[in-house]
DNA sequence: GGCGAATATTTTTGATCATATTCTGCGGAT
DNA sequence: ATCCGCAGAATATGATCAAAAATATTCGCC
């Protein structure tokens, strides 16, 4: 049917599709979840579906209530504590990392994507900075080569996603998280340790923004 | 057919048993894993097992090969630097959160399971060490009520767990990590950054050990 | 009208089956 | 001997169905 790519399975297709449902913010924080719901939505069985849903709840994107119910967890101020503490500690190590290993070509591309990103932020488009945005920080992430770290960035992304389009949708584009132009500077000029530090700022703006919108 | 709980879902029990399976060492790195096999394994049905592994694919114990192949992801001494990073990075602050917060009561449960480790660690029985040392380690962590840092933790865990299974079987139980009688007494005089740094400390055993059974 | 039990509906869950994909072993050609 | 292709076996995958569980609704009774 999805003439893609036939090889790869099918619970994996469905998987990224709901994970970009979440990560751009196509759900709502405290929106309950049906597995017959999310069939109709992606157009799939539901076997692929089941399988889907329990690999995003073990990366923390979907919450099993006591019942065997499915929810968008709500994010409360403890557990935005908790992700940011991850976010700093893992992604500017990356990008330290990264900055040790990008090429001149892999830089381009990166300031291809956050021209993207830009544009997205120019016009207001929320989806697309969302979208955007997540592609500049993961591309950047991959030069630094670290899969397992990278694994738990995409979780704990997954789990501000939805409050990040709450909070999108409420103070607009204008006052969005980026820190991207430094960060490139950083690349260029080979300084790890100011990239890293450029990203950093980068979260912490959206911590901020994040905070502000639960009213802490 | 459990009479354990009979209103939990099986693949949530299914998930445990092949969980346990993987932090206790009753599965080697690079083993390979197929659906038939832990089905037989554990008993269950095949619909159950899928949904486990799914789960534990996601939380990185277990790897997709290109093909539709599952196995026991083999470390490399670039994953020993990711992982023992974000073990370094998650695992001292909840035990310095932890240390705000434990009663009395909660150390001496912590107490009680430090001695089955160290009478695992007398008998020089291995696999009874993986299983207490995990579970006094766990219980510290609960107490940082850190749900999301617990998650991430458990993860990495899954990830080093078949390969201290290696180390420990080759080593014997001597040389094991264990700073848990320093972090107790930390605990008990309330002073969280001596405790963090006790638990840094039998982190870093772990690495050393890891590394030398590398070859690194 | 309001409350509680019983029924109906929806949803999840696990088993089973058909299909597709991959691996294995064998035979033949170079 | 090595490599290639072709059956045959084993496995994974997805759909479908039956049973269980949870939620929503209806009915009877006070």
């Amino acid at each position: 049917m999805n003439v893609s790519d036939p090889k790869l399975p099918e619970h994996e297709a469905i998987y990224k599709k709901i994970r970009n449902m979440i990560l751009f913010g196509a759900v709502l924080p405290g929106q309950p979840v049906t597995i017959l719901g999310l069939k109709d939505a992606v157009g799939a069985g539901v076997t692929p579906v089941r399988e889907a849903i329990r690999r995003l709840t073990a990366e923390g994107a979907l919450e099993t209530l006591g019942n065997r119910r499915i929810c968008v967890p709500k994010i409360s101020a403890e557990r935005v504590d908790e992700i940011y503490f991850a976010r700093f500690s893992i992604e500017p190590k990356m990008v330290e990392l990264a900055a040790e290993r990008v090429t001149d070509a892999n830089i381009s591309e990166l300031e291809a994507l956050d021209n993207v990103v830009n544009a997205a932020i120019g016009a207001g488009d929320v989806e697309g900075y969302l979208e955007s945005n997540f592609r500049f920080h993961f591309r950047l992430y991959d030069f630094a080569q670290t899969p397992i770290l990278r694994k738990i960035a995409i979780s704990l992304w997954l789990q501000v996603g939805p409050s990040l389009r709450v909070v999108s949708g409420r103070y607009g584009t204008s006052n969005l998280p980026d820190k991207h132009s430094e960060a490139l500077a950083a690349l260029r000029k080979r300084e790890p340790i100011a990239a890293a530090r450029a990203i950093e700022e980068d979260i912490r703006q959206g911590l901020d923004l994040t905070r502000q919108s639960l009213g802490v």
